[in-house]
RNA sequence: GCCGGGGUAACUCAUCGGUAGAGUGCGAUUCUGAAAAAAUCGAGGUAGUGGGUUCGACUCCCACCCCCGGCA
């Protein structure tokens, strides 16, 4: 059965996305893509809540552990290479499940967005972070006054993006922006939990995580890389570095990690509710419905 | 009991004669090579209690209650 077909299984932190999609791949012989910004992260296990070999159950997945904790990684990156994975799943007769929480990741895989061919150059970014927002635009303005009206003003990183592909490419922002004809056929389960019952989960993975050595996993880590590289800052690190750092009690630092969890979630949600293409579930059963009709 | 510091938004604190602001949290939103990022908007306060001075008090005065530190 040759086919393009990809399921999507998102759904905010903590709403049992790894336990669904196994499940999910043992029934229809399929293979797990991660698409989650901070599994990519080498030597980053517990913090991120990565699914280790054991709970696999012989399942393959791919986009974990792609790159060292000191390296960038981007979403361009993450498009391309996830593309050939699913491709090559699908070549061998098997049902590719792209799974995770970060929503600007899967957007690129689903939509294919066609992401302007200009790598960030760091030395640019810091010479324009010096100037403010009105600079930025005025500068802007020259080369594209276009994406003035589609980028968010206020935000400088916009601001700044935009300026490096104008000037990286010679052509204006506002015509590298687009999205492509669809690659795959595809179908998004979203998984819905209420907000009491993640707040649980949330709490419960938190606990589990200082269990089994998210402490240990930032002192190596920092012995290691120290604390500048970006994957650093994710949530679980940052705030257990301020722990080691003496700037808060471990309490403290389960606490700022649960509030930080809960907002994570709650922009996830925010981002996904966009997307009108994505069925909600409650369940396993629900989503084995969807895929039999679907396939 | 005495001396000092303090009681202002859910929390930490600004304002100190013309009825209040910030940061954090909370709610909503935006999002194309940083996305666990970044940005925007919003809801929250009869200023410990009671009295007094004043045209006018969160701001000055008095009493009381509570918290923190020191002395006893």
């Amino acid at each position: 059965m040759s086919h393009n077909k990809l399921i999507i299984i998102l759904g905010p932190t903590a709403s049992g996305k790894s336990d669904l999609a196994i499940k999910l791949a043992q029934k229809f012989n399929g293979e797990i893509i991660s698409a989650d910004s901070r599994q990519i992260y080498k030597e980053m296990n517990i913090g991120t809540a990565k699914i280790i070999k054991k709970e696999m159950s012989g399942v393959p997945h791919y986009m974990i552990d792609i790159v060292k904790p000191n390296q960038k990684f981007t979403l361009a990156q993450f498009q391309k290479k996830t593309i050939k994975i699913i491709k090559d799943i699908q070549k061998r007769n098997k049902l590719p499940l792209l799974v995770g929480g970060t929503g600007l990741y899967i957007q690129s895989i689903v939509d294919n967005l066609k992401i302007p061919e200009t790598k960030p150059d760091k030395k640019l970014r810091n010479k324009l972070e010096k100037l403010t927002n009105q600079e930025l635009i005025n500068k802007l303005k020259k080369l594209d006054s276009k994406a003035l009206k589609i980028i968010d003003l206020k935000n400088k990183r916009r601001l700044i993006r935009a300026l490096e592909i104008c000037l990286l490419t010679k052509k204006p922002f506002s015509e590298q922006r687009k999205k492509n004809k669809s690659i795959f056929n595809t179908l998004q389960i979203g998984i819905k939990l209420n907000t009491k019952n993640l707040e649980q989960k949330i709490i419960k993975r938190i606990e589990k995580m200082i269990k089994n050595g998210l402490i240990k996993e930032n002192k190596k880590l920092l012995k290691k890389y120290g604390d500048k590289p970006y994957s650093m800052s994710g949530i679980g690190y940052q705030e257990i570095i301020s722990y080691l750092n003496n700037k808060i009690n471990l309490d403290q630092a389960k606490e700022l990690i649960k509030i930080h969890t809960r907002q994570y979630a709650k922009r996830q949600m925010t981002w996904f509710k966009r997307d009108k293409t994505i069925k909600w579930i409650k369940n396993y059963s629900e989503a084995e419905k969807l895929i039999q009709l679907f396939l």
